[in-house]
DNA sequence: CGACCTATTGAGGGGACTCAAAACATGTGG
DNA sequence: CCACATGTTTTGAGTCCCCTCAATAGGTCG
């Protein structure tokens, strides 16, 4: 991802500014561009709890954000991780169905809901494309329930790592940057910290990653991680 | 469910559209019912299939719909059952994500695509009734993947047959007539048939349903199921 | 009645969980 | 810079829950 010729430059505003418009354009909401606020949140922060009252929607322009629920006896699902050019808190009405929680640092662009309300009801593009997003949502949500219901510990932590190639957690060539505990991707993917780390280990043994140092993951043979996500069954 | 004083009479159409035209108006699109005409499906039979060009969507009158998906290697995941007055194949454009098979014999109406697509354009409480659909289905979905990710056999079972009675399966006080087989619950609930007839073999040792024939849950004692979805950990 | 499909029940195994300890990082204050 | 405290990750041992395989029972339909 380039941020053309404003990546040299030491001034932060102007550079959001940018990058926020870069992302926005890409889902069809670059309308959205003159209505929102730059805003931070420290790794751990919570930036909306779910059943609190829906007053704002946010851009990530950096960072990593995990949405979950907890249920009533403490157990934690995360439903998804949005990163760098997400929109989140768009799908809902009058309040927040999730959680949302910075993984790390992040950086994003707040929208107040009543004015992105306002801006719906002129424009039928930007109306068209938070539609779309709800579908893209939602159809990222059947995939997970697949994961879920259908998939071996080996099989989810594969697909996971594949995913996260294709997301925006690449940082040089194949090393992941995930700033995410292994707790974190227990609770994405319905198993327990410690089968993260055996699995993990395990790939490491066989050559498809490495673990260079806490929380940070290399991809090292993609085939062999895509074998693991079959089972012969 | 009173159909009025339709019930008594023989006359199909008469009946089937009063019974349509109620289901939809809860949901705020009556819009809609001029537009729609009447279809079956005997049980087992293809409605839609997933990636298939998406031309028409339904309401149901009667009968129990399963969207499911499948994967390369043959595996179902089950993402919902959708029953009397629920609408199926709105909450996607191009292509639709899921498929549809009918459960059990099931009366329908369907409403061509391009139709629909014209209705919302003109009608902006028309296209916020589909999107609160939407909506809906994605938080069903969040609901869902809690259930697979953080819940056991027990608890999973317990909490589909309480979901059960409070959709429209209830036939008179307290039975379900519930017109799937095991392989059906196993796949939505991501265990084998094997489980679920033993839980519910259990469920009945301990008196919390009754099983009277093929196909029939009566739900004896709530309580006795409820304590079945807290798990003391 | 017999063929077929679905459901139940049993025996055994395996995969993921639990509990626990050790190894490793990270941050803090002396 | 080191010593220490804290939090995270790894690894091990043992257990349990659910799956697999297999046989039996029950229901339905020709």
């Amino acid at each position: 991802m380039s941020y053309s010729g404003h990546a040299a430059s030491p001034k932060f505003p102007p550079f959001l500014a940018a990058a926020a418009s870069e992302q926005t354009e890409k889902k069809g909401l670059s309308a959205l561009d003159t209505l929102g606020s730059v805003c931070r949140f420290r790794r751990g922060e919570t930036i909306f709890g779910e059943g609190d009252e829906l007053r704002s929607s946010y851009k990530i322009v950096s960072g990593a954000v995990r949405l979950s629920r907890i249920t009533e006896d403490g157990r934690r699902q995360i439903v998804e991780f949005r990163t760098a050019g997400d929109f989140i808190g768009f799908e809902w009405n009058d309040q927040y169905a999730l959680s949302a929680e910075a993984v790390r640092d992040v950086v994003a662009v707040r929208f107040i809901r009543t004015r992105v309300d306002r801006l719906m009801e002129e424009r039928s593009d930007v109306r068209e494309s938070l539609v779309a997003l709800i579908r893209e949502e939602l159809r990222s949500a059947h995939e997970h329930l697949i994961t879920l219901g259908c998939q071996g510990a080996k099989e989810r932590v594969a697909n996971f790592l594949l995913q996260l190639a294709r997301k925006a957690w690449v940082n040089d060539g194949e090393t992941l940057e995930v700033e995410l505990g292994r707790q974190d991707m227990a609770d994405y993917l319905g198993l327990t910290l410690e089968t993260i780390s055996r699995t993990l280990s395990e790939f490491k043994r066989i050559g498809a990653i490495g673990l260079p140092k806490r929380r940070q993951i290399k991809i090292l043979n993609k085939a062999k991680l895509r074998a693991q996500t079959i089972t012969i069954n």
